[in-house]
Formats: structure tokens, C-alpha cells, sequence
DNA sequence: CGAGACCTTGACAACGTTGTCGTGAAGGCT
DNA sequence: AGCCTTCACGACAACGTTGTCAAGGTCTCG
């Protein structure tokens, strides 16, 4: 939206300094000689803080306002007894994955509200770099630690914890740690999803995911067992992928599928990465129209592929929302469930074909 | 030896391992007291400087260990001369399009091998957030703020330039400050989309950008006209839209064109969310194979589509990591613009029909 | 009109680190 | 042997802020 520039406060009014560099910032004390008082007075004013004659804190705000002063963070945080920094870390496997670059919305979107500045990071799943940047955000002392944790031992969360920062995990749980957490239940989602082929007559249903070892991967495999073994279905190991967490992985894993000699007449993708993957695979093979497809996440688009692919949907912008609710909120606590949605488009509703 | 209250502080000599709730977090003097030196002689050992003899820095360094040593950042940004923070901000229109989302990535990417954490915010092309996030990363002392700015002035740029952060803009310039910049040429890069048209004999072709006080909608706008110009084809005011910036002002738009009495034969979208709306209008109107389409930015899927998109693609990612590397290195400088590349896909590549 | 309570303000220490300088010991040179 | 340099290390100030406490003034009330 083509906002018009609203009125700008000029900085300092000193034009006799033309070269930016040197220019000190100002501090309480300069602000405090300006005004005639203590620094400290200063310091009572820019706070809020009551025992200030509303004369002399009107002068401070002017003096304030004309040496253009800001509070030097690292000095507040150095000194606070809280030690609050109003600071956010933030740690997912892939801010560019659309998953998680909308729950970093979501978290950022609540973080700007609340005057909470966000460090990001994307751990692409690797352990070290995780470890590296937990590290790296618990040294910046951020309030609280966001954190889509990789499968591996809660050592550094704890430490995060020891440190004084919050810890709350989203999207991934983990064992040994007792903090609160926003998840989906994966398992009720994808079975939902294996249901609906399952009642389009399906019993040959595919199952391509990640990793075990990523904690959705774990429930949504399980959502699919449970799917088959409730309609009496027996899982068919050849029919189940996955292994790897990339893309490439993930193709493989599809073309395997589909190379059998008795392929699935479905698949269920659990991953939005790995839908597109099958996406890609079948329409390259003209099978968009005859095998069905049900991918765990939503995307972008998925209602304009021919056919439009049926997802479980999850609402991550409103699952970061929450997880900085809870980040924000001390006594938060507890894990929170976040609904996910079947989407019907097309792929989902196709009958069986041989 | 459970020291039970957080109230109290206790002495810092216990060198006990215990995992107890609320521990202090060690500092130069801890470590100091149980290597039996001074607290000074850590601080060099920590930061790698000379003048500590082997086996004293051994010595350290075990102690350190032990602690679990890890200095205050806070502290070392107030007391450093330089005012160093290994810290950037980034301030993008939206972290949640995929275009700034793997910028965002390649940010990421080089600030992570150079130990450097990311602040990142995203705007909305909101003047008043954009000037907020600025003033709240310059209070945090970013060595650089790498930002996408809204067009306004550059007042709060130059406020952090004089702050002492570095300032790299990305993807769109701003007039009245001289930094590094990442762009790239949308002038030629349109223009190349809009000849791509005219080769397959379109001379109604329509264009849907965004506000041009967007920086990026002005250039790629200009090579519009431009590649009309050049082919002898007046610009034909009624064919195109340049307003808003959301995804329901480039529905609109699409559908005015589309309703015209005699509406173009072929579509310039001018950003990859007006891409896809138009892709969408097209496809239910069943245009999709009768009226041609280039956009401006690549896109997931865009090869799946039916027909497949034709683009002009960016290279996201490595601007940003251009960005970053210029944010890093105290002499960068000037303007670095980053190839654009036509990539056809099918909806460029439709003849004209009435 | 005096005593106590309250209000406003300032002086000062402290947070954990880096920068500057001093000091004593060891080593090199004539 | 005497002097100067170098080396290893420590003492201390300083960064800009918040927390604590005390000083001085004003007000209230008996």
C-alpha cells in the first residue's frame, strides 16, 4: 500500500557536522547537561518512572528529543537485573521453505508489536550449526529462544534455559526438556488424509516422507498406519519412503514408487517439498490425472495445478503468533495444539486406476 | 551444594558441575578465580591476544571449559572501542514472499561462516515500521542494516549511518545517501520479457506492475516502454495498471485488463504474487493457452503449471549474499548488479490470438 | 510551630568487558 | 656487571545504563 512518508522527526538539528562519521551518539549525560539536571533524572524520564516534577521532565524530553538521544541497548542490558533484552532468537530448519518463512511472520508479527527486536537463523537441519547459533543467541541473551529443535539431546536448550533466556518449541518437540511448545498433531492430520483416499476406494496408498528421525515425520507416518490398520489395511513396506530430508532425496523416493511394478494407485506426501516433488514426477509421467495425491502442508498454487492438490493444511503464521505469545507471556506454559484442515482440490478425490 | 535461592548471590569459587536451575552465567572473573589469575589475563586468552605465556593459557582455557565460559556480548559491544557486534539487521518488504525470503537466506548464509547474528523484520512497505525497526536495530548497534527501503526519504538511514552501522540497500536504491547497493537491472530485464512478447508478434501486450513509488516497479515499468518503443509500438495507456501493492489490487487489476472490450493478447506482470493472481484469473477464464504470459521473478512451480511460466528470473539468493559480503568488508562499495535471465516456459511462447 | 511523611533529585556503585598503563622478572648487549 | 629492552601479567579506569540510598525540600497534621 502506497503509504505517503508521514511526518519524520528531524535528528539533531546540526547542520555543522557534514561529515557523518565521528559523530558520537548522545548519552543520558549529554541529555543531562542539556537540561540542566542529573543524569539519572534522565534515566527516570526516558523509563517512565515515577518521583519526576512534570516541569523538569518536560525539559528533559525536549533536550532528549533535540540531541536526537537513544538508549545504548547494550548498556541497559548490561546493567537490568532481569536482564531483558527485548530479543527474540529464532532457530527453524529453512526460513525460505514457505512453512517456516510464515511462522516467522507470525512470530515477527507479534515480536513488532511488543517492541521485540527477532534474530534468525535456518538450521537446514544440521546439528552443529543449530548448537552454533542456540550459542550464538543465548550469548546476545535474547529473552526467549523460538526454536523448531532438530532431532538430538536437549543439551543446548538446557543451557539456553540455565542462561536465563525462555525456550519455546514450535512445529518439532523434543524429549528431556520441559518447555512450552505449539504443535499440530501430525498423527490426526495425516490420518485424516490417508483416510480420505482411503474412501475414495484407495488400498494401495503410497507413503513418502522424511527422515524418522524428524519428530513430524515420526507422527505422520504413524497417521498412516493408523489410517490403513483402522479400514484393515495392511502396510505394505514397499510402498514406504522415507529416508533423507532433501530434495533429491525426496524425488528419488517418489520415482522409486512409481517404478514398481505393481505402483500405488495413491500416494500421501508428507511434506510440502516432497508434493511438489510428486507433482513434478507425475505430471512428467501423465499420471497427474490417474494416481491421487494427498501432501501433508499447504502451498502456494496448489489450487492452480491441473489437477488443484488436496493438502492437510496447517496455519503457520498463526502457530508462530502463538509460540511468541508464549515466548512473551512468563507464565506460558503447556503445549498447544493447532488444528489442521483437509483442502480438497482435486488430486485427493481421484478413484483408483490400474 | 545446593545454594537453593535465586535471591542470593553466591560466591563464584565453586567449581562444581552441578546442573542447578538459575546459575549464574560465569564471567572473566569466575574463570579467573579458578585458574588463579587475573581476570584480565582470561580476557586475552579469550579474545586470542599475545602476551599470556602456554601453559598459563592452557591453564585458562581448561578453566573456561569447566565453566562453561561465554562472554557477555552485551558487555563487550558497551566496552568495545570499535563498537563491534557480529550483529546485522535486515529489513525486507515481506520475509514471507519467497523472493526475500531466499534473499533473506543468502543473508543468512554468509553472515552464519562469519560469525555474525541476524536481526530480521519485515516492513509491509510500511513507512512508520520501516523507520521503527530501524531505530530499534541501530539502538542494538548492528554493524550493518541491509534493507529493501520503502520509498521515503532516507532519514532514518542516514540517522544509523551516523550512528556508526554500516548501510547496504538491496534490491531497491533510494536517493540522498551514498552506500553499497545489490541490484539488478529491471529495466533490461523487463525489457527483454516485453521483446520476448513482441518476437512472437504481440502488440497489445498489458502490463501489471505495482506503485511506482516502488523503486523496482519504476525500472521494470521504464523497460516496458522501452521494448514497445524500440518495436514501433505506442504505449497504450488503457493497457496498463500500476496501482497498489497487495495481492487484492493486483486481482483487480488483472480482471480490468482481461475485461476490456478489446483486451490485450498478451500480459507483462511486473512481480511473481501478480504473476501468479494473473494465473489464476487466466485459468478461469480458460485463457490460459490463448493469452500470453511473462513474468517478472521466478517461482516454485512455475514449471508445473499448465502452460508453464515464463520468466524473468532473479537470483535472490546470491544478492543477498552479495549484500552480505558488502555489509562484512568495511571498504565495499558501489552499485553490483546481479544478471536477470529469461527462462521460457510455455505462457511467453503463445502466439497472439483475438 | 515542630515532627514526621512524602516527594523530588542527585551521588554513587555496579553490570562484564576492553583499553591503557605500570611493574617485576627475564633476557640481551656492551 | 650494569643498563636497556622485552615479556608476562595485573591494577584500574571506562563504556552507558539501572538500582540503591541519602539529602534536602515541601506538605500534613496535631
Amino acid at each position: 500500500m502506497g503509504s505517503l512518508p508521514a511526518a519524520s522527526r528531524p535528528p539533531a538539528d546540526d547542520p555543522s557536522i557534514g561529515g557523518s562519521l565521528g559523530r558520537r551518539r548522545p548519552t543520558l549525560r549529554d541529555v543531562a547537561a542539556l537540561a540542566g539536571v542529573s543524569f539519572k533524572t534522565v534515566s527516570r524520564v526516558v523509563n517512565g518512572e515515577p518521583g519526576v516534577s512534570p516541569a523538569v521532565a518536560d525539559r528533559v524530553r525536549e533536550a532528549a528529543d533535540q540531541l536526537g538521544y537513544r538508549p545504548n541497548a547494550a548498556a541497559t542490558a548490561l546493567r537490568r537485573s532481569d536482564h531483558r533484552t527485548a530479543t527474540f532468537g529464532v532457530l527453524l530448519e529453512d526460513a525460505g521453505n514457505p512453512f517456516f518463512a510464515a511462522l516467522l511472520r507470525g512470530i515477527e508479527e507479534v515480536a513488532r508489536e511488543n517492541g521485540v527486536a527477532v534474530f534468525t537463523s535456518s538450521t537446514d537441519l544440521d546439528v552443529d550449526r543449530e548448537r552454533d547459533m542456540t550459542a550464538a543467541f543465548a550469548a546476545r541473551q535474547v529473552d526467549a529462544l523460538i526454536t523448531a529443535p532438530t532431532e538430538s539431546d536437549a543439551g543446548h536448550l538446557k543451557r539456553a534455559l540455565d542462561e536465563g533466556s525462555r525456550v519455546v518449541l514450535v512445529d518439532r518437540t523434543i524429549d528431556g526438556i520441559d518447555v512450552p511448545a505449539v504443535l499440530v498433531d501430525n498423527q490426526a492430520g495425516a490420518r485424516a488424509g490417508v483416510e480420505h483416499l482411503i474412501s475414495q476406494g484407495h488400498r494401495r496408498i503410497g507413503y513418502i516422507g522424511r527422515d524418522p528421525l524428524i519428530y513430524t515425520s515420526r507422527g505422520r507416518y504413524a497417521g498412516y498406519v493408523e489410517a490403513l490398520t483402522a479400514a484393515g489395511i495392511a502396510v505394505d513396506p514397499a510402498l514406504v519412503r522415507r529416508e533423507g530430508a532433501t530434495r533429491s532425496s525426496a524425488h528419488r523416493q517418489v520415482e522409486e514408487l512409481l517404478d514398481l511394478a505393481e505402483p500405488p494407485t495413491a500416494l500421501f506426501t508428507a511434506q510440502d517439498l516432497i508434493t511438489m516433488t510428486a507433482v513434478s514426477a507425475l505430471q512428467r509421467r501423465e499420471l497427474a490425472d490417474r494416481v491421487a495425491l494427498v501432501g501433508f502442508d499447504d502451498f502456494e498454487l496448489a489450487d492452480l495445478l491441473q489437477p488443484g492438490v488436496t493438502v492437510i493444511a496447517q496455519d503457520p503464521r498463526r502457530m508462530g503468533a502463538l509460540a511468541a505469545e508464549l515466548a512473551l507471556d512468563p507464565e506460558g506454559i503447556g503445549v498447544h495444539l493447532v488444528a489442521t484442515q483437509l483442502i480438497a482440490r482435486g488430486s485427493g478425490e481421484i478413484a483408483p486406476h490400474r
